[in-house]
DNA sequence: GTGCGTGCAAACCGTTTGCAATCGG
DNA sequence: CCGATTGCAAACGGTTTGCACGCAC
């Protein structure tokens, strides 16, 4: 039910980006359509990965130590970064959210809607 | 027992930092500073943070929608961030980090080591 | 005196934007 | 057709850096 156009830049990003389970940067994604595709600009990467997040079809993480990461998938989990590297992965938690937003005391008027938890650690390559 | 040099512009910076408790980013330090010592440079602040950061004697956050974050207090503890402006504070909450830790199972060969939880919410301001 | 720390301005890097050309519906 | 979408290149904003000078030790 989307009024936006069905480009085939559209369709090529987002085939490619689905693919990638390392939760890439918007430049990363643009690497990898622009290594097959190198006719798309990096602007109309950006903008369609920025589309999509604003449309809630993605996932914008903003996580320790790196650039905007996007994720495929929208519902909610967690995350780790390696502390070496960069590298973002998922991680398999059960977190009862409520009780997190009910056991928390924000200070300054602030009021809680949500939570993540982000991790840091290693990753297989940087941990030698 | 640092060999680095106690200089005045040092002092100055981290005098104002600590008296600010939103969690201000580089840039908002470098203003408070500037509008009482207009002498001290941007790349001073900047250089001087980034340096504590690495010493771990102040925090650098990233957080969602917001560019790197200082924060005074280096113990552990949590943070919320208003999602229409953009301020962060403090979050008092008892998270067992050792069960988070052991209950999480990451993909892809991830170790993790520490967890910090983000949450998103509204401040006083902005919730009007 | 020595060399670390500073100020300045320019470089940097990821991201965004203005605009004319193009393409999808 | 006609406006949404694209490609390009230039602008942007926050941060970093190279270099010469000055100050802490």
């Amino acid at each position: 039910m989307s009024n936006k156009r069905n480009t085939i830049q559209k369709q090529i990003v987002f085939e490619i980006f689905s693919k990638m389970n390392n939760h890439p940067s918007a430049g990363m994604v643009f690497e990898a359509v622009n290594e097959k595709y190198p006719n798309i600009s990096r602007a109309t990467v950006f903008r369609l990965l920025a589309e999509a997040a604003d449309e809630g079809k993605i996932l914008r993480l903003k996580l320790n130590n790196s650039n905007d990461r996007y994720d495929v998938t929208t519902c909610h989990h967690h995350h780790v970064v390696c502390r070496e590297c960069g590298a973002v992965a998922d991680v398999d938690i059960i977190i009862d959210d409520s009780a997190l937003l009910e056991g928390a005391a924000p200070h300054e008027g602030f009021t809680l809607e949500k939570s993540h938890v982000e991790f840091v650690g290693v990753c297989d390559k940087c941990r030698n």
